[in-house]
Order: structure tokens, then C-alpha cells, then sequence
DNA sequence: CCCTACCTTAGACAGTGTCTAAGTCAACAG
DNA sequence: CTGTTGACTTAGACACTGTCTAAGGTAGGG
């Protein structure tokens, strides 16, 4: 992923500090942040960068493949930059913390053609969903939390 | 599914006139709506219903189990009332229109336990994307209307 | 070093969902 | 049937996420 500056450069991007700390963000823990994190993160490095741009710069990523958008629960969108490498998420319900795991099969084999209704399928997306351990233990301790998701992390 | 209000009935609920046009609206055709839909078809059956008050029942239908919420887009959720019946989705990336489809497998299987790093999970949700007849055909004939996702329905 | 097309910015705007205070009414008791 | 009560509904303000525009800035080629 260190290459991506490279990469975007063989595009023709204008490699401007923007787009340097966006791709620097993205670059760092295998997270999936929000475009509110990133925009955050990458203030902290460049602090005049605006949301537009965040919101532009992961736009013009996703759609040139180098960034996959992951819309787990209908609010934020999560951008993983993990696109070069088929996987799928592991979704906390009640922290919202997203994990990669690797397929052992092709989720495309579970849809027979005869249940295709004639639709050109290209993608799945699988996601499971459930507790983390900090969350699954904090739920033991105390059940009422159990329902209430936290927005925040801990 | 007529006797979803039996079952509302069952939980104690208060049988209002606004959680019946509710019910009625998730009864008719098997569409999955967004909230703004169910609440355009619930205020043409009763025109002073409250876009709070269709939400309240949307929440409290998916938090007994009765409606399945489906965030595919990451726009508006949409509402699955077939949540007796274990299913998957497949969503047309250009109309945005989803297909209820049934499993020959159960998706948990595909993933060991080795790859669930601690989490608990529970549920598994698998879509897939492609392209409707109707939208495959228009973008063999029109190329250029591939790329641009018509927002609303033809 | 200059130019120009592309990029960034601030802020307004739009869509979706949540919350609150006040009024209303379904269900039950008598 | 009527009264009571607490759950339900309402309008509208609010919050969050994402998009758009006009104006100014700047990367990269000459």
C-alpha cells in the first residue's frame, strides 16, 4: 500500500498535500474509518484540509479501485483500503469495530444460476455480524449496556 | 403475515390506527420500502400519520424481530417484512431494486472458527450485486447510462 | 518563473434519522 | 357506557452524513 502514491501518479493525479495525508490516513492501522475519522486523522497532520476534499479525494479512490466503501449499518459509510485483496467484515453490533476475514470458498458458488432471476451478478458482499470480545465480556458484566450501542469507542 | 397484527396484539402493543396503516403498507406488495416510502403510503391511507411515528414503528417492528432492516447503499435503510423466513438479498447496482433469494447453504458455515478472532456471531448477511435484467439490457443498448445509477425506478 | 487547468476551500444545502414537549386516545376498570 | 391513565402520536427542531457551488490557490508543464 506504500506504493499507492505511486500508483496514483501513473493516473495523472496532481499529488497535492491533501491528497498525500488522505492516502497517508488510509495507509496507517488496518481500520475502516468513517470519512469523518479520516477527515479528522488527516486534520491533525494537515489542519486546513476541508471535508469536501476528504469526501472528494475517497470518492475519486473508490472509484478508481484503489479503495473499497463498506456500508455496514446505514449510517457512516467505512472506507477499507484493503481492496486488492478479496475478503469479508466482521462487524461488532455494538461498538461498530470492523475486522477482515478470508473466505475459504467462493461466496459467488452459494447463489445456483437458478436463483439468479436472470440479475448479472459480480460482487457478494458477506458480513457477519455479532460481538467482539471486549463487548461480548462488557455485555456479561453489565446487561443492561447490552441493547444501548455505544457510539463511541471506549 | 395477515396476522402479524394478532402477533402485535399478542406483545400487549396498543393497536392504533397509525401501527395498523403501518402494518398494512409492510403487508402489500413484497417491495423492501425505505422509511420515507412507508411513510408516503401510510399518510395516503392516513393522511395525518407523522414521519416520527412511522420510524417509532419501524424500530419497534425490527426490535421484536417482526421486519428486517437492510442497509444496502448506505442511503436510506429499507424495511424486509419476510423475517420469518431466512433469506439473502441481491441488489441491482443500477435501480437499486432487491430480490429476496434463499440459501442452499447455511452462510455461518463459511466461516471456521479459527477466522472469528473471539467474536460472537450471530448473524451472517449476504448480498449480491450485479445488474437486473431490465438494467443489463439498457446498458448493452446504452453504454453510457452504465455508469450512472438511476436514483428512482423506471 | 509563469500559466493554466485542476484542486481546495468555506459554507450552504439536501436527505435521513432522532429527540422533545405537549396533546391524544386505546384499553381497561367500574 | 363512562372515566382514567399511561402509552402513543404529533410537529418541528435538531444532528449527522454527504453533495454542491463559487471563489481562490497551486502543481506541474512549458
Amino acid at each position: 500500500m506504500s506504493d499507492l502514491l505511486a500508483r496514483l501518479r501513473a493516473r495523472r493525479w496532481r499529488l497535492t498535500a491533501q491528497r498525500r495525508v488522505v492516502a497517508q490516513v488510509l495507509d496507517g492501522d488496518h481500520v475502516h474509518f468513517t470519512a469523518d475519522e479520516i477527515h479528522a486523522r488527516a486534520a491533525a497532520l494537515l489542519p486546513e484540509i476541508s471535508r469536501a476534499t476528504v469526501y472528494n479525494t475517497l470518492g475519486e479512490l473508490v472509484a478508481i479501485g484503489e479503495v473499497l466503501e463498506v456500508s455496514t449499518d446505514g449510517r457512516a459509510k467505512r472506507y477499507d483500503p484493503n481492496a486488492h485483496h478479496a475478503h469479508q467484515h466482521l462487524v461488532c453490533d455494538s461498538c461498530g469495530t470492523i475486522r477482515d476475514v478470508h473466505p475459504s470458498v467462493d461466496p459467488l458458488a452459494g447463489l445456483p444460476a437458478a436463483e439468479r432471476y436472470g440479475f448479472t451478478v459480480s460482487r457478494v458482499a458477506v458480513t457477519y455480524r455479532g460481538l467482539c470480545p471486549d463487548c461480548a465480556a462488557r455485555s456479561a458484566a453489565d446487561p443492561a449496556a447490552d441493547s444501548a450501542p455505544a457510539r463511541a469507542k471506549a
